[in-house]
Order: structure tokens, then C-alpha cells, then sequence
DNA sequence: CACGTACTATACCAGCAAGCTAATTAACCC
DNA sequence: GGGTTAATTAGCTTGCTGGTATAGTACGTG
């Protein structure tokens, strides 16, 4: 997967790898530091391959020093990552819950009577034959 | 996976599915309409298994109107997603760049000569044995 | 050198995710 | 009812993910 936005909302996708991250905030830390508050339910290793994904993924960046690997945050794909869901702020302030969608869903319905059946209009092969079927860059998305 | 915030990360972690979404940023689309650019890369099952996932992280509500299946974006989980990058506002402005970070270094080294011996002060046994293996609690991280 | 500590590598397994083809349901129109 | 379009379901393959256990490497200290 050479996208880094998908492998950013990736490596965030597991509660494991979110808690390394989130001590991380507080400062450096080495392995077995960040290891300790899950090594009830986990072992070392795995604590490891967590943070190789973060690694790979650009959010920590791991340096040595003698036997220790003191690992540092790196928010610059958090940062491309909140800059892709900027383009989403206004829907995401429309949509407060499913309250607010239910009141205009009514208030358009009853100001138009039947708003469905126009919205019908443009489906059907004519609309399939306008553009081609032009694949959309997957990196800029 | 009954952690939300798993949930959606999870979803936005494929470019096809941040296509759809994309998309639907525009508007109101029906399943057809919504494969329509990748029929050339993809099937209309692959399509419909994507909305699938993004139906169940809650990103897509799909209604029915005969035998079309409108879709509309839901951008809650996203505002949940950017609230929990929010944590990381600081960092995400303080590492602009590599050049930034290196700066910064030298500037820290040359005022305190050799910062990182004191920073290895509280490595090792005696930490380890400060708190007891207590695993966080994972959707709130 | 020997030993403990910190971390990594390897090998292995279960489970899931992503893709396909082919078949099926559901609805409309003639 | 028969045909067409819309969309899903089922079954299958392939490959990645998350976890384990067991070693192995590297480093400081007695």
C-alpha cells in the first residue's frame, strides 16, 4: 500500500497502537515503557509489530541509544489525515444527530410535497452514458 | 470490533471507500451511480461490500426508494474521529517539517550540552515496578 | 567473560478483508 | 407472465493482520 493517507487511518484503526500514541504525547519513551500498560495481554513482540506499523506509517519515529529505542511522536500524518477530513467540516456540522436530520428531512418534504420523485428523474442508462468510466486518482482522494 | 473509533478509522483506510465518500460529499447517489468510476478496476460486488462497511461504521446511511438504494453520507463518525485527533493539535504544529524538528535540536543541545544522559535517568527496573500493568481503556483512548 | 536487560527476528497460526464469478432477490415496465 | 435493471447473497481464493512462542542480537556491568 504505497498511500500514506490509508496507511495513517490504518495504523489508527487498532486501540492498541492509539494508546502507544497517546502516551507518546506526554514525551519519549522506550519500548518496554510503552509495552508495560498491555504486557497483561500481550507480549513484548506484539507490542513491537504495533509499533513497527506506526513506524512505517510515519507517526513515531524510533531513534537508538545503546540498548534502548526511545521512540518519539511524529504528528505530521495526523496532520495530512485532519487535513483530508477538512474538506468534510460542513457535513459533519450538519449532521449533529439524527434528530437534526429527521426535522429538515421534514420540513423539505413538507415545503415541496414529495420530494422523491424528481430526485428520480436523472437515474437510468442515459446518465451512464454521459462520462466514461474514468478511474479518480486514488492519492488525491 | 465494538470499538467505534476502530470502526471508522478503519473505513477510511482504502481509497476506493474515501472515493465513495468523496462523492457523496456532492450528494445523494444510488449504488450503480456510486460504482460507476471503478466498474473499470472493479466489480459491482466489490462496490457493494465497500458501501457495506462503510453502512456499519455508520459513514453511509443507505435507504431504499423501489429498487434503488440512495446513499447518503453521515459525517458523525468523522466529527468523532477529528475530535480525537484534536488531542494531538499541539504536536500536529509543532512537527512541520524534519528541518523544523532538526532546528529545534540543535537549538535544546546547545543550551543544555548533551540532553539526552539525564533523559536515561529514569530507565529500567525501579520504573517498572511503580505502577501495577493496569491496561487503559481502549475507546477512550 | 558471563550475565541480565532491551529489543528484534523468525516461524507459525487463526481470522478477517478484499476481490472475483455466479446465482438470487426485488422492483419496474410491457 | 416475461424481460430488464438494481442490488445483494453465496461461495471461493488470496493475502494481510494480530497474536503467539522461541530464539537471537546488542549492550552495559560485575
Amino acid at each position: 500500500m504505497p498511500d500514506t493517507l490509508s496507511q495513517t487511518f490504518s495504523a489508527l484503526a487498532d486501540p492498541t497502537r492509539r494508546a502507544i500514541l497517546a502516551r507518546l504525547r506526554t514525551g519519549e519513551a522506550t519500548v518496554t515503557q510503552l509495552a508495560e500498560p498491555f504486557l497483561g495481554q500481550m507480549t513484548l513482540p506484539g507490542v513491537t509489530k504495533h509499533l513497527k506499523v506506526l513506524e512505517t506509517a510515519g507517526l513515531v519515529t524510533k531513534t537508538r541509544d545503546a540498548q534502548w529505542r526511545p521512540c518519539t511522536l511524529n504528528a505530521k500524518p495526523l496532520k495530512d489525515a485532519a487535513a483530508w477530513m477538512e474538506e468534510y467540516r460542513v457535513h459533519m456540522e450538519a449532521s449533529l444527530d439524527r434528530l437534526g436530520d429527521y426535522l429538515s428531512t421534514l420540513t423539505s418534504e413538507s415545503a415541496t410535497t414529495a420530494t422523491h420523485i424528481p430526485a428520480n428523474a436523472d437515474r437510468g442508462v442515459e446518465r451512464t452514458a454521459t462520462n466514461t468510466p474514468e478511474p479518480p486518482d486514488a492519492d488525491t482522494v
